[in-house]
DNA sequence: TTATGACATTTTGTATACAAATTGTATTCA
DNA sequence: TGAATACAATTTGTATACAAAATGTCATAA
């Protein structure tokens, strides 16, 4: 069970970026997280550099590793390349899925669904993110991982707030709608409606983004890329 | 000048990597390479796991690491992703870039027609990949700039026999000037043209793919993902 | 009081020794 | 001859000691 201590390291830190239990920006601390994982620095900074690459973190020259940052900036970013990519990833995810991924998809999103009806904001968030994650692994394609995997990331930790409401309302029951159809979507080989339901699951999930609070507090206007289409 | 080690090595690796001196699947000797730049292991080790996670070599547990394959669902998954991240890229340079970014972007397309009057078919590859590397910073992306750099490695590796080709033919000033018509396209702030001759630059490059030969000499019909828009 | 600079402390980066795993080789037995 | 296994050699992974860089502290002077 306490097998491999990396990948436990490696499991906690993504947790810990994507329930926002660690702010983004923070520091990290090399010897106390050694430490704390009983593993030498050497394999903990091999972590480190892993998930910096993934997005997770975030590292410079001679200074402490972070917490991934999230700035208005990157939101802007965010908000050019999301609707792209998530629609191509359910798009290719129809095209290419195979039968066992089906099933594996729909005993996430049972997962999910009992998340929904526990009033656990982690697990909730935590099981939406491992359905996209895997929609992300039927879509097999290795040059489009990359970059929906960072977006990804930040859509949890910013959906973190949502997801944390106390009951199974409305937009949750249309979320985990979505998914459903997705499902279906996928597994008839709909690429179409595949990539159709990609747009609409997002733009339920702008309201999001609108309620977001940057964690520096910045005094931005975001309602200019909340709106329409972006660019 | 003897500086930066590491960034020494990275960068060796790279122009290998690109330039197929070393071959998709080559393994690589941690202990012959530290001998050979000066370096131990642990920042070897380091550089080869960044390199890893951006797309240049690929690792295994407790396996050598390697050069990154080339494979024939590389290529399938090549055509699946390339159209739609180039002109995304392309159409953010448009809207993104600065003025200080397009000087650079030109004095790059200057080394490139440069390159393309001499014989040297790794330099003319090479000045190609860095004209295009610009173009993905100007768009400013960092969930595109991932995806973006993992297809031009990819692409700059199958080019190479490409650009090897003797003489400056008519292909190659045909690409020439693409990359002039580009520069006008970003340098105007002009997103739509600048997307459409993402696409065109593109299929010109489709018949490199249909010449290239597979490593393993996979005698695959590359025909029907060469053939017209993919999925 | 505030700015500057020397020095101590802390943290990041590298080298090396050692442990664990994999691969290669040779020997035995059917 | 050929498969299986034990053992040696090589290679990858980890721990730790040390070097280099950055940060913090304090004293001094404007």
């Amino acid at each position: 069970m306490t097998k491999d201590k990396k990948q436990q390291l490696s499991e906690a830190i993504q947790h810990n970026v994507l329930t926002l239990q660690w702010a983004p920006g923070q520091d990290l601390d090399e010897s106390s997280l050694s430490l704390q994982f009983g593993l030498s620095r050497t394999p903990l900074r091999e972590v480190f550099r892993d998930l910096a690459g993934q997005g997770f973190l975030s590292q410079k020259q001679h200074r402490n590793t972070r917490v991934a940052e999230l700035s208005h900036q990157t939101l802007r970013e965010f908000f050019q390349a999301a609707p792209m990519i998530y629609s191509a990833v359910m798009r290719l995810a129809a095209e290419n899925r195979t039968s066992a991924q089906v099933e594996q998809l729909e005993a996430i999103q049972n997962d999910f669904e009992q998340a929904l009806a526990s009033a656990d904001g982690q697990a909730r968030s935590l099981a939406n993110h491992r359905f996209h994650k895997q929609t992300a692994l039927m879509a097999n394609n290795r040059y489009l991982l990359p970059s929906f995997e960072r977006l990804l990331i930040d859509h949890t930790r910013i959906g973190q707030t949502f997801f944390r409401a106390a009951g199974p309302d409305q937009p949750m029951t249309e979320a985990s709608d979505h998914h459903r159809q997705m499902i279906a979507a996928i597994s008839a080989g709909d690429i179409a409606r595949a990539g159709d339901l990609a747009i609409e699951h997002w733009n339920l999930s702008r309201a999001q983004f609108a309620q977001f609070v940057m964690p520096q507090s910045l005094d931005v206007n975001l309602g200019q890329w909340i709106q329409g289409e972006p660019s």
